[in-house]
DNA sequence: GTCCGGGTGG
DNA sequence: CCACCAGGAC
């Protein structure tokens, strides 16, 4: 703690900031994230050099950029932390034969599974490289199609432009224009070099190897989290839950109603071996790109709707329901 | 619940 | 032309 408030008296006092009360440097290192784009330096503290050792990862102690409410430290396995808790879920009955059926479902069908892509990123790369090219390749990844996030990386690479040092000196415009037309260009440019700056400053150029200081980087979310910490430490901490898992496990009863992914996540953890975390994802988010869709799902295309209590309950919408929909809302 | 920003399909 | 997609921040 001496050392941590130490580092930032210095970077303050080197700031426009300069330390006054003790509650003055907790809102320093806590400060909210606004909306609006803000200073790096508000939000990036740099640790001393003596505080980590060369050639391996820093404590979690030494981590200093983090979100409010984050106590430190927290190294152990994420405890579930909501509501959720109260309402028991069993392991359904028949899930292994559900999971079997949507296997061979998705054997058949070669789904465009855009998950995952991420995995790929620089996999020729020095591992220190290759794991900064996961994590950037996961902040592109969002929202945005495979083949896209995958031309955006590409052009990172050729302009060599896919590395800390680089990125932290490269304008953001530079940045943005490469990475166009994955979703949300601006701000994801903008993530990046704060990203970059905090590897540098923090991590010798690496990745957060937790997945707690991998929350605390700009625009990683649990999602992301927890891919990254699949494929780049290959350290399952926690099952990936994007928008598909999270509808087809509310539609299977395999959580119960759960209103959000990360409420998903925990359900599902609570009773899915964990051989099957990590390959659960690719393989629902396929069966729900092509079957188990949102809209519509293709419930008589599907071998295990016997099993399935929300089998043939969405009614198709006609143009006609949806303008009835539409009407009653208004 | 809303916004971000494109792409896509009704 | 417009609704919708989808993860993260707020």
């Amino acid at each position: 703690m001496h050392t941590r408030a130490t580092s930032v008296k210095a970077e303050m006092a080197s700031s426009e900031h300069s330390p006054k009360t003790k509650s003055d440097i907790l809102v320093f290192v806590r400060k909210k994230r606004s909306r609006k784009p803000q200073v790096i330096a508000e939000n990036i503290v740099k640790v001393e050099p003596q505080d980590q050792k060369l050639g391996s990862l820093p404590d979690i102690e030494d981590f200093a950029y983090k979100k409010p409410n984050i106590d430190l430290p927290q190294r152990k396995f994420r405890p579930v932390s909501n509501d959720y808790n109260k309402t028991e879920v069993t392991q359904p009955s028949n899930w292994v034969k559900v999971l079997e059926g949507i296997r061979e479902m998705r054997s058949l069908e070669d789904a465009p599974v855009d998950s995952m892509g991420c995995e790929k990123a620089g996999n020729s790369l020095p591992p220190k490289e290759r794991r900064f090219a996961v994590l950037i390749s996961s902040l592109l990844s969002s929202q945005t199609k495979d083949n896209v996030t995958h031309g955006a990386i590409q052009r990172l690479l050729d302009s060599n432009l896919l590395k800390p040092e680089a990125i932290d000196n490269a304008d953001e415009s530079t940045i943005k224009k490469l990475i166009y037309p994955v979703g949300f260009y601006t701000r994801k440019a903008s993530n990046m070099k704060k990203i970059a700056k905090i590897s540098l400053l923090n991590y010798h150029g690496d990745i957060p190897n937790t997945l707690e200081a991998l929350l605390s980087l700009p625009g990683i979310g649990p999602k992301m989290a927890h891919l990254v910490m699949n494929v780049a430490w290959n350290n399952v901490q926690g099952i990936c839950v994007d928008t598909h898992v999270h509808r087809i496990c509310n539609r299977l009863g395999w959580v119960k109603q759960t209103k959000t992914p990360e409420q998903t996540r925990e359900g599902l953890q609570k009773w899915l071996p964990k051989e099957e975390w990590v390959l659960i994802n690719p393989l629902l988010v396929g069966f729900g790109q092509t079957i188990c869709t949102p809209l519509r799902p293709s419930c008589s295309l599907c071998t295990v709707s016997g099993l399935c209590p929300s089998a043939f309950q969405e009614a198709t919408p006609t143009k006609k329901s949806r303008m009835k929909t539409k009407l009653g809302e208004s």
